[in-house]
Formats: structure tokens, C-alpha cells, sequence
DNA sequence: GTGAAGTGTTAGGAGCGCCTAACTGGATGA
DNA sequence: TCATCCAGTTAGGCGCTCCTAACACTTCAC
């Protein structure tokens, strides 16, 4: 009698917005397309099936059952239209929404909260985001500095860490590619890698390793793969 | 890179307890079988069937796979063992911990949580659910009145509503069952009716319909679906 | 005792999201 | 030029959860 329809993944996700109708993997894929084009990484299959794990084939199928729902356009790239924006909005603002309040509310670790917002991403209801926004006071960007959709915030230019020659710089974002590893997060963490932090470069290798003062304090080195994926205000 | 397996359901939950490899749909069944019993309901198929509101078929086919994983025994009634009583306990200690979290923390009110938190059950892991725990000090039962599986809450002896006789008594909780229907839920924060109001019946026609006073302010009539499923007591 | 109601099962099937294997076709580079 | 690599597609298939239709069995009421 309380259930209702039981659901594997309708039940999943709470109503919303207009767009709770959307199955939790095309929530996903439009998320990942989303941040494929944020990340400034091309837009195309093969990248979508890295960023989710799946095969190729799979992806194929996907995008094109959202063509025909019309939540993505298939060209040289895929791009979203405007629903499937809106619903890519809606998942990524509720991702990093989450991630604050595990952070703040819940006192998680900003180092691990990525997994969780994950699964929060889909739980958040209209009512739920709305309550989660006044209590985080209108906050901006998430804890690793990516900024919210919708709240407005105008992110400053930024460059790879790896491209900062002679000069302090303020850590502005951590790559969502990084966020998912515990190790790379765990070693940012210990080393005072986080948005705010005060860097200079101090050495550079040829293979593109480079040698960073955090906050005045100590120096560490960071591979190119981290020195890529740390964002520093231009 | 950052996704891992998207997965339609596995992904929805979050780690836990060595609960997290069990699906949805097999923590959703655990959690009715353990409220069917808990509302001293016949823990049969049907019902189970009912409570979810799927087919009996379906049913069936669950509860069979269900006992070759273990987690059940099929007899006169669907008995859960003790790891499908673990699994049981987990997601309805999450369910009624999300309730009291989104009440008090996020200020929902009670008469909507439940809706959310057949969502959040399954979302919550064990780091958030402690993390929770911790917020809220230790909470007793849910904002229905229902305990909370673990929190070491002796509920005391209840009757329902619709068998007091002459006497002011406390309502202690409402049941599960009522807590889907927007309508009910509403008629009964309208009328004051939650746990802690004192009630006192003053009339009773032969089809079960009877009047209540509410906390000595006002008189209102409650059919017999309502009498039997508001608890007080006794 | 017989019909009605309720319970559980079997059979067959659908939708969804995923997979591997095998292909086509374009771009790159020796 | 030809081989190699990469991207995308097609074909076929799997597992999970749900469904309806039909049937068997029990219980209950009259």
C-alpha cells in the first residue's frame, strides 16, 4: 500500500524541475557531456565512454535514443540542446550543491565527497536543492572550486598549474578528472592543494614535471598529469 | 575517466556495511517484509505485492531469488534471516534517519519527508549515515513516531486510536501506511495529529467512525482507515 | 458440498542498459 | 601507397525486473 511502483531506476531519483522523468543514465550522460565540454575535452563518443567507464557501442546507443528525445544533437561533436543543457544543469548543479553541504553540513572530507555526490546527484528533489541552497547561504563553486550552474558565479580565467611560469598564483579549481581518485585527492590534501592556496613554480623538468612552493611553506613535486588538472587564476 | 560504471542500479547506492552489492529492488523487498511484520501485518506474498504495488508474479520471482540468495525463507510467511533482517534494518534505520534529517535539519515538513526518503535510503552510506547520526544527536524514531532500528528505542505499548476508550491518551505514532497519502497527512498535520498531541475519544458511531478530542482545543471525526492506523499509548 | 474469493505459480514476453565481436571509413605517418 | 590507428556502427546477446494470462490449490461462506 505506501510503495507504489517499485521502479528500478524511476524510483531512483526524486521529482523535479520537470526533469525527473529522465532516467538515471541519461542524467549521466548528459552530466558527462556537459563537463567533456567544461573541461575543454572534445565532445565526442569515444571521450563520453572513457568518462563513464562504458563501451563505445554503448555510448552509440545512448546518444542517439537521446537524439531522438531530443536532449543532444549529433554532429562533429555532441552537443546539447537546450532540455538536454538544462537537464545536464540541473544534475551537475545538484552534484556540486551536494558536495558542499557534505562538506559543510556533514563535515565530510572535501577530498571524498565526490562518490557520495554522485549518488546525491539523483536524490535531490526541487524541494530538497532548494532547502540545501538556503542553508549553504548561496554558495558559489563547489569544494574543489568548480562553480555551481545557476548560482551565478563568474569563474576568473584560469591556466594549468603546468603552464605558470615565475610567479604566485592562487589555486582556483581541481580537475573533476581528479576527483575520483583517492590516492591523487588524499596527496592534494596532505600538501595543501586546494582552492586558495597560494602557489609559485620554483624547478620544471623536460618531461613536464614541475616543483611548486604551496602557501609559502614547503615544496612538492607534481607530475604533469596533476599539473594539468590543477587550476591556478590566470 | 572520473565515471567508473554508470550500472542502473548498483551505482545508486552508495557503499555500506557489506550492504552495498545488494540491488534496489532487493533492499526495497527486505524493507517491506520487515514493515509488514513491524505493522503486525501477515507477511505474505500478496501483501508484499500490495505494500509495493507489483504484481504477484513479480513478487514471486523475487522472494524465490531472494531465498537462494539467502536473505529470506519461504514458509507459511516470508521469514527474513539474519542477514536479510540486517539488510532490512539498514535501509529502514536510513529511511527514518533521512525522515528526522530532513525535518529538522532542512526543515521539510514531516507531513512530506517520507516521499524523499524512499529516495535517501538508498543514497545514504555508511560514513553519511554516521555523519547524520552525529547531527542529530542520537534520534530516537522518526518524525511519524516509528523507532529507528538501532537507536536502542523501546517503544512503549501501543493500541490504535480507533480502541480507546474514555481516556486521554498520547499519540505515539502513525503508521507507515498513512504516510504516502498526501491528502491524509495533511488532514492530519491540519488537525494537530502528530506524535505527542493528546487525543481523547468522545464519540464512536457503529461504523467505526469515530470523534476525537485534539490536545483540549478542538473535535474532529476520523473514518475507520485513519482510527486503526494512528497509535497511542496505552 | 459447492461456488467464490484469495493465494501462489508457471509460461511467455517486454524494455532497458550493458556487453563483445566484427565491420566501415577516415586520418595519420612511414 | 599502404599499414596503422581511431571513431563509430551493426549484429547478436545477457541480466534484471517487471508485466499479463492462465492455472492449481486452499479457505470460507452459504
Amino acid at each position: 500500500m505506501p510503495g507504489g511502483t517499485i521502479g528500478i531506476v524511476t524510483d531512483t531519483q526524486a521529482t523535479d524541475e520537470g526533469v525527473s522523468h529522465y532516467r538515471t543514465p541519461y542524467r549521466e550522460y548528459a552530466a558527462a557531456i556537459f563537463e567533456l565540454a567544461e573541461a575543454d575535452l572534445p565532445v565526442i563518443q569515444a571521450r563520453i565512454a572513457d568518462w563513464l567507464g562504458v563501451s563505445r557501442p554503448s555510448v552509440s546507443e545512448m546518444v542517439h535514443r537521446m537524439e531522438a528525445d531530443g536532449l543532444v544533437t549529433i554532429g562533429d561533436e555532441i552537443q546539447l540542446t537546450e532540455s538536454g543543457r538544462h537537464l545536464a544543469e540541473v544534475v551537475v548543479r545538484r552534484h556540486r550543491l551536494a558536495e558542499r553541504f557534505l562538506t559543510e553540513v556533514l563535515g565530510l572530507p572535501w577530498v571524498k565527497v565526490h562518490e557520495e555526490a554522485e549518488v546525491w546527484e539523483h536524490a535531490i528533489s526541487d524541494q530538497v536543492e532548494k532547502a540545501m541552497w538556503e542553508k549553504l547561504g548561496d554558495p558559489k563553486t563547489c569544494p574543489h572550486g568548480n562553480p555551481i550552474p545557476g548560482a551565478g558565479y563568474k569563474a576568473p580565467a584560469v591556466e594549468p598549474l603546468a603552464s605558470v611560469v615565475d610567479r604566485v598564483a592562487l589555486v582556483e579549481r581541481i580537475s573533476e578528472e581528479l576527483e575520483l581518485d583517492d590516492e591523487i585527492m588524499g596527496f592534494l590534501d596532505d600538501n595543501g592543494l586546494h582552492p586558495g592556496a597560494r602557489v609559485e613554480t620554483v624547478a620544471r623538468t623536460p618531461d613536464g614535471t614541475i616543483t611548486v612552493r604551496v602557501n609559502e611553506t614547503h615544496q612538492v613535486g607534481l607530475g604533469p598529469f596533476i599539473a594539468e588538472r590543477v587550476y591556478v587564476a590566470r
